[in-house]
DNA sequence: AATGAATGAGATTTCATTCAT
DNA sequence: AATGAATGAAATCTCATTCAT
């Protein structure tokens, strides 16, 4: 964790700033979409020079991947604890869309950012940015768990490739829609919903008599 | 010898030039993205000049609800009859999965672009596209085929919004990202995992003796 | 008046549409400003198509001047008997302000047009369009009615091209405007007042005795 | 710290930036005419980037209310001590015409400039740009002037919108046009016959024996 | 005689970025 | 560390004009 050589340590002042700026930056792309966060609108809404972001991040598409990987940085370091708690596939599932939930009412805007910019963002080649991210970064490792699950008899012989991705976009894009529709919603009750729709989808152990 | 007052009559030659400038306009955006999706970029697609674009449709966004418009009822045409087709809730839960699968693989970049407008675009007042479009021209009424399978006793007690979100979910995020990222995937056993899933999630006579 | 060779008589049909068009260019033109007057305008409003104006003119610039020679032809064949009538100075003075009053009421839009063209329209050079039409067909040739006035004692010696100016501007721009202002104005009672002011300035003996 | 709430300070070289631009477009609107004054030609002319001008001014109509904003303030400013200092109607209407003719000869493309946009530009309703700024403050309460000269029986017993009407169009139309079409005119004197001419058309009590 | 279709030039405006201070 | 100023590229849209039918 020791800087390393040729990348200078950054000093408190610049450490906050960044913060601040990514900060405002997901507000301002959560509540007027990314189309019409510029680099303008989110200066005025940090109160500071357009050009102290340029200043503090190398481009737009820097400051996009500071919020990203942040983001997702408190994400999985809020879930991995509570992941690693349970010791069931079952419960870590259950654990990952509560945890979800838990951190989306939290970090809201956060989250609506991330998903904004991964449709619209592109980098230099025209791809889109959150692909330059490592994807496993993005959320825990579903896949692993569930062939866990697996093996383990507790769950049954899906496609896992296909269950991880319906329970991701679960969590990031049917969850985080609901809320970006209505930001009151009881997301702790959604996610129990949820739950238990992945309960019986992925169970072993349960006789369907019709 | 007037067309129908207020209906302008258009002639096959514009039918046709507009089709075309849609059609190039899907591509475009499911290529590069929606932001990338310039006029220029798309009249360069359809060897024509931009401002032949300009002459068919009054403004960009004319073109994208075209598009838009021109999907959707490509879409529910396309699964109407299927979904009909079935008496019980299961079977028009899995038609709709099926049809779904079907209808993408044919016409991949029109669904691709509609995903891209459904996040990206923004009408002149800010709010998105899409909101201008009837909801429920967008997708068969899921919320009504669960609620009478609830009521027959076939459906299990869910939280119909939450459910239908995701069944949602699954077919317009789920399986358009995954044809995204791999064109070459196998979308009819994508959907029948689905299917299964969703079964197992939803059906009631199902006794879990775990 | 026989079309002179190379030039081939006109059609009934194409006089007819030619005075249509210029009658419907001065009304969009008038109502709606110059810089809205497009050639789409005039043509909606002909409910023609634009090319059928390219038909029978060969520019715009060509229908605007059209549209100056139709104006001041009729405008001044209008005048022209009017003024011969009156034998004094001060008589084709005053004829001069009450037949410019009426045949304004009766030809708003072709003198709001005029305006409009006088200020606005450019020629391929950039000076105004105007200026391509001989002046003295535009108004009547005012200096020459006062320097007779002078010579005869009638009128006192003021400066020709002076007050020659102005009272074109009183017609052109002062009554022009002020019926624009107020379409309902009482146009021959503000020519009469006029007229006294014009009678009190340019008269020679002249005893004011309140 | 703060400037006052409202009020954004702008700075030495905004002020200055702002005055040039601004001159800039005074000088291209009067030697072009307005519809030939584009942002480009406007920037060209300051030597400065078509961007620039968007930097200081939030669009073209912005641009174009300063400039109208900055002439009338400099002629009425110029004009108010002069009329104040005469005590009589007629002194007044004299003194409305030399100083007119001062300020026109020291500022003429700025009055050019302004003559063209009365005339050809539109705000995005269609309304001239001109209607947005209060007529009074374009030019000095003529009609009041007359009003009080009328009752102290100065003045005759003339139609005062008329007359006024008449005088506003002397200096706003006749005098700028004159000094348009030629540029070497000797104003002071123009004004001078024309003051003359107001004088005998607006007086009571004249005896004139030639 | 008329028209629908197409075009290219040009206008305004937005925006990320750079630079001198 | 921060800022105001400036820039050039690109995007959307309008418009007069041309052409084949």
């Amino acid at each position: 964790m020791q800087p390393k050589p040729g990348r200078p340590a950054r000093t408190f002042t610049e450490v906050a700033r960044r913060a601040q700026i990514v900060e405002c930056a997901a507000d301002v792309i959560a509540e007027t979409g990314y189309a019409r966060a510029s680099m303008a609108a989110i200066a005025r809404r940090a109160g500071i020079a357009k050009s102290v972001i340029s200043y503090h991040f190398a481009d737009k598409n820097d400051l996009m991947q500071e919020l990203i990987r942040t983001t997702i940085a408190a994400y999985t370091q809020f879930l991995e604890p509570r992941l690693a708690a349970e010791p069931s596939a079952g419960g870590k599932i259950r654990a990952y869309l509560d945890g979800s939930a838990q951190h989306m009412a939290a970090r809201t805007n956060m989250h609506l950012a991330l998903l904004e910019i991964a449709f619209n963002a592109a980098g230099p080649d025209g791809r889109p940015l959150l692909a330059s991210i490592p994807l496993d970064a993005h959320t825990p490792a579903l896949e692993q768990i569930m062939r866990h699950g697996q093996q383990a008899g507790e769950l049954r012989n899906f496609d896992i490739e296909v269950m991880a991705g319906l329970l991701r976009s679960a969590v990031t894009h049917t969850m985080v829609l609901a809320l970006r529709a209505n930001p009151a919603i009881d997301l702790a009750g959604y996610a129990s919903e949820l739950a238990t729709a992945f309960h019986l989808a992925t169970s072993a152990q349960i006789t369907n008599s019709q």
